[in-house]
DNA sequence: ATGTAAAATTAGAATCATTCCAATTCTAAT
DNA sequence: ATTAGAATTGGAATGATTCTAATTTTACAT
């Protein structure tokens, strides 16, 4: 009979999901956990702080510093992805699909935008042969749908 | 008769040109030009502190803070670029001509990338209905020709 | 030329996101 | 139960940038 202790986790988090899928290893923390749920159920690409203060809410007892921490191990392990916009605090989002960041000059919001169907970037700027592409890094800056309504 | 001091600039500077072509209106103080002189001929977007050594090499008085702010003051006339990367420090660059940045992650190399002749941006990503774009950031990593020939 | 107000320049202090550090606590395997 | 390695913690350090308040320079009117 199952003890508090040794009962099984509820269900597969989308994280573990995504650890196996990406046959990443990080060790599994709780506060790991913690931190990865904040960002898997935001859509806002909240910053290192918002992440604090929406952990603290669950977590009272976890730090700054230990959010930083985790955010750097996932991160690095490859389960959430950092954004940057300007010089502006990192940004950290969970959706690992292919896009790019739609940031809205008047009130600030940070949105996905997925490519159209047809899309090949590497072959819209000219560089020099040779040069090797690994990565792109896009954002798309205007006004949004709602603050362009007001205006 | 033309003394030293009501003498008239040598040449029209790129910086004149600019200027009109802008109606860009800042006043052209001689640290302004330094600092646009030096970055007219660069063309590795330097850093401030890249940008206040090469200006202090010509005129050893001249302070960080003042280059900071001529360097906000031509940004913010439009005959500059501020330009970034991930978190690094801002770069400056003095290309005009529309242009996204390859950078190496090897040699840390910044160059600029010009758009194929055929390339219209913005319908490549799927944006929510009534959102306005008004400009895109885009940065290209890699390894550039000479890294990628070493490895 | 001289005086005056506005703008530029300056050194140094302040800011603030992030990283580092050293001490403590937790974890997993023996 | 021991023990080594990793995670967590609060607080200090870092470093690019911005701010401040004093000084100097400039543009313009007298
Ligand atoms: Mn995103
Ligand atoms: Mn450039
Ligand atoms: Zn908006
Ligand atoms: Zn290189």
């Amino acid at each position: 009979m199952p003890t508090a202790s040794t009962r099984s986790t509820p269900s597969p988090t989308g994280l573990q999901c995504r650890m196996a899928l990406l046959g990443a290893d990080v060790r599994l923390t709780p506060h790991r956990r913690e931190v990865f749920e904040v960002l898997a159920s935001s859509t806002d690409h909240p910053t290192a702080t918002d992440v604090f203060d929406r952990v603290k809410a669950r977590t009272p007892s976890i730090s700054l510093a230990t959010v930083y921490n985790c955010l750097e191990h996932l991160t690095s392990a490859g389960l959430i992805k950092q954004v940057h916009l300007e010089r502006g605090q990192s940004r950290y989002c969970a959706n690992l699909h292919e896009h790019v960041h739609f940031h809205c000059e008047t009130c600030g919001k940070v949105i996905d935008a997925h490519p159209a169907a047809d899309f090949d970037p590497a072959k819209f700027w000219v560089l020099p042969k040779g040069t090797k592409v690994t990565r792109m890094d896009i954002a798309i800056h205007g006004t949004c749908d709602a603050c362009a309504a007001k205006s």
